[in-house]
Order: structure tokens, then C-alpha cells, then sequence
DNA sequence: CGATTCCCTTGACGCTGTCAAGTTCATGAA
DNA sequence: TTCATGAACTTGACAGCGTCAAGGGAATCG
């Protein structure tokens, strides 16, 4: 039997966890093109081909780096939610601010959890890996789904709206006209409030 | 005094168009990694440093590209708004639909022209180019904005639903869940009437 | 006709990802 | 204990990439 996750190993000790951190620290210095197999390979002191052994290629990286991203993304909404309003409605608001305060506060690593595409090998893997933060979102719409009707609509509705904001922001569309986040948001008081309201 | 934008010049005649529209291909070929300056240069014909006096590097050519595709990106929702209702409402969800057309169609460009982030050097130059498309979503929203309210909140809103979605679609979220994007866009018939419904 | 200027080519450099082969070291078996 | 196995990592090489410097060739102008 093989002790295969033990702190200290052979050589560097835990070389996958090391170039995870050093794939973060890239990103958040230098955003997504300033992440290399090679850079993170030196960063943890190791040779530029020692990565191999560890990740699938630069893509095996990236979607490692993706799903600690993910984490990191769930961790932060549910923070916020946790804080505030104890409402369904104070909750929704919650993982809002926290999906947007994730976008501005990580912004290269937000990029690149959002970068693959469906074609992607790693897209099934990744999909995996974005499941758990999905689930924050859908457990915190639920109260807002209309009996009957499909809980996907109003889910993928406050998500995009949230993604689009945040992806907006990212490009610096409002740095000159500048807008208030929760004027913003108000349009979720709306959302699942529209059956109410003919 | 020159004649600068003559049809066929020195050697090769209109490398700069030349240039940008195998970039196009190459996006629509093989995504957003498969495009290279050199690769470009190939396709149209001329040495892999030509590109260099039409573009401010590798930067520069993805700007240019994304000009265009700003306005293939326009003209498309421009398109569908034209065909559709013409009521405030219907072109409303015209544009949507030609919104979500372009990102499915073209989605290497897409992705392109939504990569930009605000410290880009290039930032100025692209908020230029993007300008009329979002000229066009401001025109669309006008009719939705409640007296005296910025019309900046229902802008973004609308274009937050939309961009967040046609983002959403591309990583491949939806291909094993589906969605219908008229269920999905419901919520654009309750975007400005929040006013009248207290 | 000669000079200038623009457009492009050639060649080089360092950085990148990836592969093949070799080395080092920990582990398990004899 | 000694040896064999295999995992972890190194070394070296290769092609493709962006970018720069230097040079050539064609069109234009004096």
C-alpha cells in the first residue's frame, strides 16, 4: 500500500500543491498570459519539465488552478452570505456581493475558471470542479422558484446577470461611469416576484 | 500628398485587411489560441514579420480583429431587432436574440472581443470600436427608463442578463441541461415596469 | 536619372510547451 | 542486508511563438 499523500516526499514534497500556489501567484501579478508551465516550474524551485509528471500539459494546470479557483469562488460567496441578512432574499444578496467581490478581488483567476470551453478536454473535469459553487447558487434560489416551473430558469436568470455584470466590470467598461452595485442589484427584489405581478 | 488607402499598392495590396481577415479564420478555426501573427502572415501570403508595420505587435492585431468584430457584432444585433416586432419590446428582445446568434455563431470572436481587460494598453482603442454596439443597446433600453432614473442601471442590467448568458452557453453549461432562451428571457419582459409594479 | 521612402524579407534571439532519455532516491522483496 | 523496481525529477533537444535589427526592392518624387 502506497502512502500517497504524505507531506514530505522524495524529492520536493507535495510539487503539485507548490505549483498550484505558484500558478495563483502568476496570475494574480501578471493576469492570465503571465501564466507558464515553465515560470511555475522555477517558482517552485523544481526543472521546466518536472510539471509533466504532475498535470496534463499547460491545460492540466489550468484546470487544476480552476478548481482550487472554484473553491476559493464558493468560499467567498458563502462568506458573504453568511454575514448578511439571514432571508432568503438577504442570502441572495449575499452570494451577489460575494460572486462580485470574487471577480474584483481575484480577477485574473475569476478569468480563468471561466476561460474553458465547451469543446475543452478539461471541460468535464472542470464542470466537476464548478459544481460545488453551482450548488451554492442553486440552494440560495430555491426559495424564489414558482411551484411548477423549472428551477433552472430563475437560477440561470440571477446567475447571468451576476456573471454579466461581473465580466463587464472586468473589462473596465464602467470605470468612467461608474455605477452603484446595489442599484444594480435591485433587480433581483424582482426575480421570482414576477408571478406575483401581471 | 498620399494616396493611403489605394485598393492595390506596393507588393502586396491591402495587407492590413488581408491580415485581419485570416485572423478571422483562424479564430473560427481553432478558437482563441490558434490565432498567431505568424500563422496570419502565412495565410495571407507575406513573411512572419510583415505583420509588425501594420500592428502594434500580437496585441495590436487582436485589437484590430476585435474591431471588426464589434461590428459584425452590431450589424447582427441590429439584424434581428430589424426582422423582428417593432415595438420598444420586440426590438428589445431582437437584440437579445442577435446577442446570443453572434456569441453562438461566432464564438472564438466573441470571446476575443469580450477578452480585453481595462489595464490593456489597448483599452482606449477597443472602447472606441465598441462604442456603436453598445450605442445600440442604449438606444434599445431608452424607451425602459423610468423619468429622472439613470438610464446607465437599465443598460446594464439588460446587457448583464444577456452578455452573462451567451458567456454561460460557451462554457458548456447548458449542454446536457438545457434551456430555452425564451424562458430565459421572460425576464426582459419585467426589466422596466419594476416602477409600475410596487 | 538618382534619391528617398515605404513595404516587406531575412535572420536572429529568448521564451514557450512538449518529448525522449537519463539520474536519483524511496520503497518492497529476497 | 542487498537488490530490483518504479516514481520523481533533471537534462537536453525541438518546433512554434513574438519581437527586434538589418537589409533589399519597388514605387514615387525631385
Amino acid at each position: 500500500m502506497i502512502k500517497s499523500k504524505d507531506k514530505t516526499r522524495h524529492h520536493h514534497g507535495n510539487l503539485r500543491t507548490a505549483l498550484i500556489a505558484a500558478g495563483i501567484e502568476l496570475l494574480a501579478e501578471g493576469g492570465l498570459d503571465a501564466l507558464s508551465l515553465r515560470k511555475c516550474a522555477t517558482r517552485a524551485g523544481v526543472s521546466h519539465a518536472a510539471p509533466a509528471h504532475h498535470f496534463a500539459g499547460v491545460e492540466g494546470l489550468r484546470a487544476a488552478i480552476a478548481s482550487e479557483g472554484f473553491d476559493r469562488f464558493r468560499r467567498r460567496m458563502l462568506d458573504c452570505a453568511d454575514a448578511g441578512d439571514q432571508t432568503p432574499r438577504g442570502r441572495l444578496f449575499g452570494i451577489a456581493r460575494g460572486y462580485l467581490a470574487f471577480a474584483r478581488e481575484e480577477p485574473a483567476l475569476y478569468d480563468l475558471i471561466f476561460s474553458f470551453r465547451a469543446q475543452s478536454p478539461m471541460s468535464a473535469e472542470l464542470a466537476c470542479a464548478a459544481d460545488p459553487a453551482y450548488a451554492v447558487l442553486r440552494e440560495t434560489c430555491a426559495p424564489f422558484v414558482p411551484p411548477g416551473s423549472d428551477p433552472v430558469v430563475i437560477e440561470t436568470q440571477v446567475w447571468s446577470l451576476v456573471h454579466g455584470y461581473a465580466m463587464l466590470i472586468l473589462t473596465g467598461r464602467f470605470d468612467r461611469d461608474p455605477i452603484d452595485d446595489d442599484a444594480f442589484l435591485t433587480i433581483l427584489g424582482e426575480i421570482g416576484s414576477g408571478a406575483e405581478c401581471p
